[in-house]
DNA sequence: TGCGTCATGTCAGGAGTCTGACATAGCGTT
DNA sequence: AACGCTATGTCAGACTCCTGACATGACGCA
């Protein structure tokens, strides 16, 4: 019987864990001048990559469930950013739409992300990012239980 | 001025959030069976790696506030897997000591979690684990603030 | 000695997220 | 047409975690 421990410092699991904290807080510091939560920047951000998503789509993206998402819907709705239609043009879904606010809106916080990121990937060096980029993607695929 | 989009697919931020979740379901579902959840699991393992820490060290190590390892290291005495005295020997902090039982328990959760990281590095090609620890440390220090 | 600062433990309150449940719409198979 | 399966939207409740606040103990400095 090995002496099975994780042992923290060499453990990728827990440097992934630490990194992720410290993306998660300086996203937070960077998107409050904005008055903007993570959630709701992440859900800005799907939008301005795709137009007309459903909330059940954006809350796969942002990595949330579908009810948060729907408050996260409800507050950026409430504050003029989106729109959604009351009634489901086909099927259920109700796709959503930014609105030039929230658009504007938009751009300032993906500005300050970028920022972040700028600053996140400088400690890296060149060519790095991509293979980070990869190597966390395979991580992500193998621990995704295969759908279906 | 610049279309500064972030383009989630190629951000390392965005892959480095869903690596994360991904991480996180894994081990919330590696640890049901114990009746552990991954703060709880955090914290006994901290212990495990050093006994004898406050809760407010614990807090760090595990990536929470103080007042929430607070209410983990409760739920953890409750059970009887740890003890912690009712006095502080010096100063106020409070040494965490694990009990025979949380030991006990911690080595099969140990276990299961090990299982967890050999699945996710299993995707990666020999040597790509270590180099991803240290990028991955790189970018988590690159974004925590200098400390004093 | 006295004061300011910092770290720790703890209590109270609130914001955010999740689990569970239900109704509805599409789709494929029988 | 009827049934089952899946996906979506939504409501209600509970749980987790955080922010804010306060008291206490240790340390440095005037």
């Amino acid at each position: 019987m090995t002496q099975e421990r994780v042992n923290l410092d060499s453990s990728v699991g827990y440097v992934l864990k630490q990194a992720a904290a410290a993306l998660r807080n300086a996203m937070d510091a960077a998107l409050r001048p904005l008055e903007l939560s993570v959630p709701q920047y992440a859900c800005l951000e799907l939008l301005g990559q795709r137009q007309g998503l459903s909330a059940a789509e954006l809350a796969r993206g942002a990595f949330v469930t579908r009810q948060s998402m729907h408050t996260v819907l409800q507050g950026l709705q409430d504050r003029g950013l989106l729109t959604r239609p009351s009634t489901a043009p086909q099927g259920r879904a109700l796709p959503t739409q930014l609105t030039d606010r929230g658009a504007h809106l938009l751009a300032q916080a993906s500005h300050a992300v970028a920022d972040v990121e700028r600053r996140m990937l400088a400690a890296l060096p060149t060519g790095h990012p991509d293979r980070l980029r990869q190597d966390l993607a395979a991580c992500a695929n193998a621990l995704t239980p295969a759908e279906h």
